[in-house]
DNA sequence: CCGGTTTAGCAAACCGGTTTAGGCTAGATT
DNA sequence: AATCTAGCCTAAACCGGTTTGCTAAACCGG
C-alpha cells in the first residue's frame, strides 16, 4: 500500500465523512445555528479528527475580502524597515489594523512596477506612503479599483489622505535659529532615492524647503540656494553631507535638517569636525523619531505624530472599506518645534568658529 | 437608465467581447504561445479597453500558491515595527524575498491566538522569529502544514531553522569585562512580555544568561543571581533597570545586557546617576544594531548578522516551498564581541565610584 | 486524393469554499 | 383530513480564474 502524500482535507471529505452535505459542514463553522446543534458538533469534532481548517484563499475568494490591508510604499523593503520613521509609522498602522482584525501586506515595486504589485496584490485597501501624487503609477494603482488612502503626498481631491503640516514645521525650526542669532544656516534636505524622481516641489521635502525659506525671509534672513545640499536620509547621508558641505567651503552655525536620521549623521560629523553642539553649531533636525531624545546632545527637532499618522490612515481606511458611503475624508496632523538641547545661541563671532576648525 | 455601480470585469466579460472563450482569453496573458499572435493581441487590447486585471485571489486558489510569504511573531506587530532588531530583521528578511518576487505578510496573534490568525494567512510560507519551540501553539502552527523556518527558537529536529551562537556571544562579553578587571558585574535580562511566557532556559535569553555566567565562571567570578535584573527590552527599560539595580543598593562597575536598545538606556541612566562611561561603569550591549555605533559613547557589544539572518531564513523556506525534497536545513550563525568606547577597565577602588555618585 | 500532423480554439472540469432557494418531515392549526 | 409552519438539511449555482482533453480545420508529403 502506497504512502500517499496527504492531501490537504477540503470540506468534501469532512462532508463525506460525517455523512452530511458540503452546506452543513459550512454552516457548522460559519452559522452553526442553522444546524441542530447536536449535528454541529458531530461535523467539528469530525472536521477537527481530519484536520481540516477553511482553505483561506477559497474564502476569500466567495466572501470577497481578505482581512488585508496594504501598506504601499514606491521604495524597496528592504530601505524601509530598518528607517525608524517607517518603523513608527507601521506601528501605527499595526495597532490600528490590529485592532479591527485586520493583516498587513507589504506591497513594493514588482519587477520595477508598483501597478504590478498591486495588481498582485489581495488586500481590501491599501495606505500608500511616500508615495507622490505625481508619481507616474499613481493613476493605474488608483484605476485598481481599491480603496486607498495616500499619506504625506498633497491631496488629490477625491482621494482621502493623510498629512502633516510640513510647512509650519519648517518655518518655525528655520525661525528658531533666526531668533537665535544664527544667520549662515546650511540646509541639508533628503536626496530622493534612486529611480530618481524630481525634486518635486509638491513633495514633501519641497513643502519643508519651502518652509525653511519662507521662515528665514520672514525674518530678514535672505535664503541661499547655495547653502542647501542634499544626500541619502541615513545617518551616513547626513555625516557626509555636513562634510561635504565644510569641503565646499561653507561655515554656517546652523543647520536645518529635514530628517532626524540625517541630523544624527550630522551631530557625528560636527563632532568629528571638532565642532561643539550647540556651542559651535547647532543643529534643528525633523520628525521627532525616538531616538532623538536620547542621542548627545538631545535633539532639537520639529515633532510630527508618526504613530498617529498611521494609525489615522488605516482609520480611515476602514471606514471606506466597511461602508462605501463616506465622503473622501482628508486629515492634516500639526507639528511643533521641540526645542532640545542640540540648539543655542549662534557663536558671537565668526571667527569662533573658524577658531575651532583649525 | 440607471448609473450601476461598476461591477469589476471578469474574464468573462472580456471573453464575450473579444468573441472567444475564456481559455482564450486566459492563455492571452499565461500562454500566447497557444493562441494564434493576432487573436492574443486583439484580447489584450479588449482586456485593457475594459480595464480588466485578473483577480489576485482567484489566481492564488487554481495556482495553489500565493508569492507571499508570511512573518510571524508572538508578539504585536505594534511592538515590532519600532524595534530596531526588527526592522533589521526585516530588512533581511525583505531584500531576500524581493529578490524572489515575494511579497510580505504579517501575521501576529488574532484574538490572542497565533493558530488563528496563522490559518487565515494566504502565504506560501513562515519564518517564524521569537517564537520558542516550547509556546503553546507551536503544535497547532506546524500543524497547519505550511512550511516553516524557526528563527532563534532553539532548533526542533526535523525543523528547519536560523539561530546564532547566543551563548558563545555571552561568554566573550563576560570575559572581556572581567578581563578589565570587573568583578561587580550586574546582569540586565529582557522580561518576556506580557502574555508571560516564563523565561524558559531554551529561550534566547536563557542562552545568553547561560553565556554570561559561564564566561564569569570560567575567569573565576561567581555568578550571582541577585545582580540580575529583569526589564522589558527597550530603551526605556534599560533605564528603570539600572536606576532600580542602583536603588537596591547594587553598585556594579560593569553591566552586561541582553539587548543594544536596553543597553542604550542604561548608558542614559548611568549619565543621570552622574556616572561616567566607562570610567565609572563599562557598559557591553547584545545585538550590535546600526544607532549602538552612534551613541555616545559607541557602544561596545555582541555583534550578531541580523539581517544576514533575515535573508538566510527566507532562503532556507524558499528552498523549501520551491522544492519538496529537501532536508530541513538548519543554519547557526556566529557571533563576535565588538569593542568599542564604553567599556574600560574597572576604576580601582570602589570608593572611587561611591565618590561619584555622592 | 489520402492518412497524419499541426495549429487554433473550445467546453467542461476543477481549485475550495459560501449562499440561495428549496425539499422533506413532523408537529401545530383549522 | 387538509393546510400551515418550523426546523433541519441539501442540490446547485456561484466566486473568478486555470487546465485538461478534444475537435475541426489547415497543412503536408507522397
Amino acid at each position: 500500500m502506497e504512502e500517499r502524500t496527504p492531501r490537504r482535507p477540503r470540506i468534501a471529505d469532512v462532508a463525506r465523512e460525517a455523512g452530511v452535505s458540503k452546506t452543513a459542514v459550512s454552516f457548522a463553522f460559519n452559522n452553526p445555528d442553522r444546524l441542530a446543534p447536536e449535528t454541529a458538533s458531530r461535523i467539528r469534532d469530525v472536521a477537527d479528527s481530519l484536520g481540516y481548517r477553511p482553505h483561506p484563499v477559497a474564502r476569500m475568494l466567495t466572501q470577497r475580502q481578505t482581512h488585508t490591508i496594504g501598506v504601499l510604499t514606491p521604495q524597496a523593503l528592504s530601505v524601509i524597515f530598518s528607517n525608524p520613521f517607517f518603523g513608527a509609522f507601521n506601528e501605527g498602522v499595526a495597532l490600528a489594523a490590529e485592532q479591527e482584525g485586520y493583516a498587513l501586506h507589504f506591497i513594493s515595486p514588482l519587477h520595477g512596477s508598483l501597478a504590478q504589485a498591486m495588481s498582485q496584490a489581495t488586500v481590501d485597501g491599501v495606505v500608500a506612503v511616500g508615495l507622490s501624487a505625481s508619481h507616474p503609477e499613481v493613476e493605474q494603482i488608483r484605476a485598481a479599483g481599491v480603496p486607498l488612502v495616500m499619506v504625506d503626498s498633497s491631496a488629490l481631491p477625491d482621494q482621502p489622505g493623510v498629512e502633516i503640516d510640513d510647512e509650519g514645521g519648517a518655518r518655525a525650526a528655520a525661525e528658531h535659529l533666526v531668533m537665535l542669532g544664527h544667520r549662515d544656516i546650511l540646509i541639508v534636505s533628503v536626496e530622493p532615492p534612486p529611480p530618481a524622481l524630481e525634486l518635486e516641489p509638491e513633495g514633501v521635502m519641497g513643502r519643508r524647503l519651502r518652509g525653511y525659506r519662507s521662515g528665514l525671509e520672514a525674518k530678514g534672513v535672505e535664503f541661499d540656494p547655495r547653502a542647501v545640499v542634499v544626500a541619502p536620509a541615513s545617518i551616513e547621508g547626513g555625516l557626509v553631507a555636513l562634510h561635504r558641505a565644510w569641503g565646499a567651503g561653507l561655515r554656517p552655525t546652523g543647520v536645518l535638517v529635514m530628517s532626524d536620521a540625517m541630523a544624527i549623521g550630522v551631530l557625528r560629523a560636527a563632532r568629528e569636525l571638532g565642532l561643539r553642539v550647540p556651542e559651535d553649531l547647532s543643529v534643528v533636525g525633523f520628525d521627532d523619531i525616538d531616538v532623538s531624545q536620547h542621542v548627545s546632545p538631545p535633539l532639537t527637532t520639529v515633532h510630527q505624530p508618526i504613530r498617529r499618522k498611521g494609525e489615522s490612515a488605516v482609520r480611515i481606511l476602514l471606514s471606506v472599506v466597511q461602508r462605501r458611503d463616506r465622503d473622501p475624508e482628508q486629515l492634516r496632523l500639526e507639528t511643533r518645534l521641540i526645542v532640545r538641547a542640540s540648539t543655542g545661541p549662534a557663536p558671537r563671532r565668526r571667527q569662533e568658529v573658524e577658531r575651532v576648525r583649525g
